[in-house]
DNA sequence: GTTAGCACTCATTGTTATGGAGTGCTAACA
DNA sequence: TGTTAGCACTCCATAACAATGAGTGCTAAC
């Protein structure tokens, strides 16, 4: 209803800030030490009954402290974005170490996706994920058959956005050189620039008639051409520090743990939350989920701060923490502001 | 010393039974209501001192059941690999629903492990990983540079055993059809059938000499080609249901749990037991772990059941299995043993 | 509005008691 | 000599109970 007055807001903040430290409930004492309030413990507990009702906070019992509800962090993690954002990025700290890092084998993004990952979760002691760019690269660029032994051809598929794709098809008579380049100069003149839908049944039958006796392989390669289309935006998702949740009791439950880490590991449920992310594109990319918040059933006990990084206009990738909601969120925003740059800057140049 | 006689060995036998299904402490009378033995629980209590006495079962405490210990599980094994054996191949069941669904999708063997590793995993409620086969393809077999954009090259880099890697090169200066055309054969007539080690630095200057202008291009490929090369048989493992393990009481413990995942999350230590695995190929390539047996430090209160498939004269890659040291061996290894036959199937007619 | 004081609550911890499963040993039996 | 019934003993689990103490809400005084 009404707004919480300043000296509420800084209790709640104390609060938050114990125990996120210590993970235990915070009662009126330990906030009545802080300095800067100078107030007994029964005033804060005044307030603190006040803030109950009000529902940034609750007992897990009577008798014991108070610890945050999800509205408090979520009043706390807003405030602390509102900071951050006016702040800007006034950082560098540690960016050279991942800079550095970053820069060394661009050429397997892979490796590259699976070693921010790593470098997160060991950096940060949370459970990170980290997606691959959602290209839409559906135009194809250019085929390519090689003779790889008599009877197996190599077709190199490059997608629009230069992914590049192998397969190798098993023949049944043997093909001239010749034919071969004949062949390449068809399928490239005919296909080039082309999207999956634009490959229709005219332009394939158009080019079986021109194959002359290669038809069998034409096919064999305009089904491995539209296989490689189909499947060429499909997601990678690579995680890394899993086993980071046991470091934070109110996680380690086995039943709980073993549902987070299914989650993990498996990657499926994970989609939700990258698709979310990417579409609620506020706080320079930078989104907080706190509890139930999240899109992922799995995680209501998590929070997860996400980020995504561009690798050109509208070719986004998300990069994602998931701990305890008592996680260091100024910490954890500030890694992913850094590291998102850095990747930008990363991609950006190739 | 002296060798179990017939009924100390039926007594052995079905503690360890009655204590995989269980995984509590399995008393004498249990034993003693055990059909086809007859004996008082007095009884089988004398022959369980014995095997105590013997090193194959042990006491958690005074007044408690026995359970067995590494030597008892041993011989267990040891007997049921023996039976195995014996027996030979006269399954088939279930080997359809394995077989179509392994012939399915033949050409991405990368996605095909993963599935191998998920199916097992899926199946037997325990912790699963599958490696990659180590090739050894050390050898060059055929490079193919194609103009890409202006200043980009694609490089398409196939070893030995088909194995392809592609490379994208930034080029300084244009280059033209006709000296890509060169190159190419520059570089096949050159390169083909060497190893890293045959590529030294006298065929290095000779072909730099032959390259005219495109010194800088020859030198980046060179070094994709050495890269590659080096990097070929580096030996990927996927592994899941790492959680499975939660199922099992006697691992669930959060720091061994964590410790567990852990090492099959991050893979590396993994390799140790490949490496055992591979050099070990007694029972038809099955081989058992049974607690600190395991190369693997940190799976020193699990049991692994490993399986080598073959997917060509030596080149080999391993199955494995990790559970509690109670796991329903027999179970296991006929279900490994099944797999490795579709696998070798499925490779060998590729 | 703030604070000191006090009675009250309740999770946690430690202690003790009880039950029961399982053993080893002895003595009797076939 | 091998098998079995009987019994005393051990020791883990589980429950019941008490003590502790952190933290609260409320009241009355400042």
């Amino acid at each position: 209803m009404e707004e919480l007055d300043e000296r509420k807001l800084k209790i709640l903040h104390a609060i938050i800030q114990n125990y996120l430290e210590t993970g235990e409930p915070v009662g009126s004492r330990t906030i009545s030490k802080y300095a800067d309030l100078n107030l007994s413990s029964a005033t804060i507990r005044n307030e603190m009954a006040d803030l109950e009702e009000l529902g940034y906070i609750i007992q897990p019992h009577t008798s014991a402290g108070r610890i945050p509800t999800d509205k408090g962090y979520r009043l706390y993690v807003d405030n602390m974005l509102k900071e951050k954002e006016e702040e800007l990025a006034g950082r560098e700290q540690e960016v050279e170490k991942m800079k550095d890092f970053l820069s060394e084998k661009v050429d397997r993004v892979e490796e590259l996706l699976q070693n921010v990952a790593k470098t997160l979760a060991v950096d940060t002691n949370y459970a990170t994920m980290v997606s691959t760019p959602q290209y839409h690269h559906n135009k194809l660029k250019f085929v390519q058959l090689s003779q790889l032994e008599p009877y197996k051809i190599l077709t190199v598929i490059v997608m629009d956005g230069n992914l590049i794709r192998n397969k190798v098809i098993d023949i049944k008579n043997e093909i001239s050189p010749e034919n071969l380049l004949k062949l390449n100069v068809l399928l490239n003149s005919t296909l080039n620039g082309l999207t999956l839908e634009e490959i229709n049944l005219g332009i394939i039958s158009r080019m079986q008639n021109q194959a002359g006796e290669q038809i069998e392989l034409v096919k064999c390669v305009i089904d491995a051409i539209a296989e490689t289309i189909g499947n060429a935006d499909d997601l990678q998702i690579y995680t890394s520090g899993a086993t980071n949740i046991f470091k934070y009791p109110e996680l380690s439950d086995s039943s709980k743990a073993s549902e987070l880490i299914c989650t993990l590991e498996e990657k499926e449920r994970l989609t939700d939350l990258i698709t979310d992310s990417l579409q609620n594109e506020d706080n320079q990319g930078i989104q907080v989920y706190i509890g139930s918040e999240t899109p992922v059933q799995t995680m209501k006990d998590c929070s997860v701060v996400t980020a995504n990084y561009e690798l050109r206009d509208g070719v986004k990738g998300t990069i994602g923490i998931i701990g305890p909601k008592r996680m260091d969120y100024e910490k954890v925003v500030e890694t992913l502001q850094t590291i998102r740059t850095q990747l930008d800057t990363v991609f950006k140049k190739t």
